[in-house]
DNA sequence: CGATCGTTTGACGGTGCTCAATCACCGTGG
DNA sequence: CCACGGTGATTGAGCACCGTCAAACGATCG
């Protein structure tokens, strides 16, 4: 349980040290596997010997990594508390963020086909993990079954949310892809009762541009846009929606549909609107 | 064994009848449990138990939805033969590509979490599928743990292919996702034993530059001028690699980096080498 | 052989990427 | 205390790339 877990950082050397304290992955005091089970969101009932089994929890302050892209599969992580995202980094120092994860979502199981971890995970505030080491995990879904079907579901759900990603990246204009990302982190916020309409975004802008796949200016832009349009209030990385229909309605815009008649994409009609009320004030 | 699948087509029914018998999904002679652990590539040794054990088949002729977006989650599907494509449909009827699917992949699994299926799955070519009934799943998986280590070896080769459907829908520029296509198509075909260099692209350049995020008509262009480059040889649906390095040069286009010095994009470097030696000609 | 669909290529206009400046915020150190 | 560098967010200007519309060609199948 109190194996040594990695204290290396994600930022360059050359930070000033109080970095390497503030960004270190620590272990912190051991959980029971029934709150690991709850965490998943997939419904359990009671199990007395999930109470009483301890599973290891590490603890990773903002900006620390939690896992490293290339490094050997060893663990699978549960986010337990705070959130994280994914990265792969190419050789030219661009980091392209493949998807943020939250309470109840595992990290790093991809890597068992690949025998090597293909993004790094990093903090994005102060978080908490369930660690489950891999060479350990079989055994216990067998002891547990209960730990196996919140597992199975997780994964199931993180295959559902893939798709998600894919679906926002591929919109057209850059408008609706922001649109679709807060409709989609709004519907996460419901899923964990939280409230909907009050995001805060743990995230920075360029984060955001990374993952919708566009420059993080145009997301600044974006978010100016859909503000002015009235569907949202933003300051700086709180996010109110106010006109959620009206969101909605901006995530409509795809490629041209298959073969429809006369038709022009959302984004030009709503950006039509907005330029004449322009003209009219 | 011999349930009755669906033989509802992903057509509109304007379509005249001979597509509702062509693309039909039909039951087939079941295979081992196996071959199935086989068709994973997970490698397993031989089991004596498995070989025995019956799983059922389903063919699928091309054009032949296997799921349905919306329906219910009953099964999940492992690929026996052939492909499939992933496909959300909007209500404006735009087709969003989210994945190809080959030998070996798990089909329907996202579903577990939401209970309906996310994604219509239709054939690409005449294929077969290993199917799974989700309410037999969890036993089986205790009683051929062999099973349980190839979906879950499979399942975590999902999500890694999913980060790299989005490293290829990230890039700038339009030729740079289309090459990283290409190499990571040419991947799968070694995987499986195949030859890298030459490939049959089973799906439409429209369902390409679905997944890609971009017109098929660039998609068209690009794989013009990737062969202008000598990258490639393109005839039709048949690519013949040439120059790998040069197609492997071309994926690495990135938006602009972190934070480096003087730069400019691949796409624009090759583009100026491509148009010099259009002078020099 | 004709119809339909898929592919290719061209021309044009618009969106977003790039480059750049400004502002706000933070922690540090003068 | 305020000046200072550093980072993140916002906004502007210019131009290249790609999406759209359009037409022609090719393949496939009845």
């Amino acid at each position: 349980m109190l194996t040594t877990p990695s204290n290396v950082t994600s930022m360059p050397a050359a930070r000033s040290a109080w970095l390497v304290q503030r960004c270190a992955v620590t272990a912190s005091a051991p959980a029971s596997l029934q709150e690991l089970l709850q965490a998943t969101g997939c419904d359990v009932q009671a199990d007395a010997a999930a109470a009483g089994f301890p599973v290891a929890v590490w603890r990773a302050r903002t900006g620390a990594a939690l896992l490293h892209e290339g490094a050997e599969a060893e663990t699978v992580h549960v986010v337990r508390s705070g959130s994280f995202k994914c990265v792969k980094t190419s050789e030219d120092g661009y980091e392209q963020v493949l998807a943020f994860a939250g309470p109840g979502e595992v990290i790093g199981f991809e890597a068992i086909s690949r025998r090597h971890h293909t993004t790094s995970v990093i903090a994005l505030e102060d978080s908490t993990v369930f660690s489950l080491p891999l060479r350990e995990l079989d055994r216990w879904r067998q002891r547990f079954p209960s730990l196996d079907h919140a597992l199975q579901f997780a994964l199931s759900r993180q295959l559902a949310r893939a798709g998600d990603v894919a679906e926002m990246m591929a919109a057209v204009a850059a408008e609706t892809r922001l649109a679709r990302f807060l409709v989609w982190l709004s519907g996460c916020m419901a899923e964990r009762g939280q409230s909907p309409r009050r995001l805060y975004l743990r995230m920075s802008r360029r984060d955001i541009a990374s993952l919708l796949g566009v420059a993080h200016e145009t997301v600044s832009r974006s978010f100016s846009a859909l503000a002015d349009w009235g569907c949202l209030r933003v300051d700086n990385r709180e996010v109110e929606i106010l006109d959620e229909p009206a969101l909605r309605a901006c995530t409509r815009g795809t490629r041209g549909p298959a073969d429809d008649g006369a038709r022009q994409g959302t984004a030009a009609r709503l950006r039509g609107a907005s330029r004449a009320s322009a003209i009219a004030a």
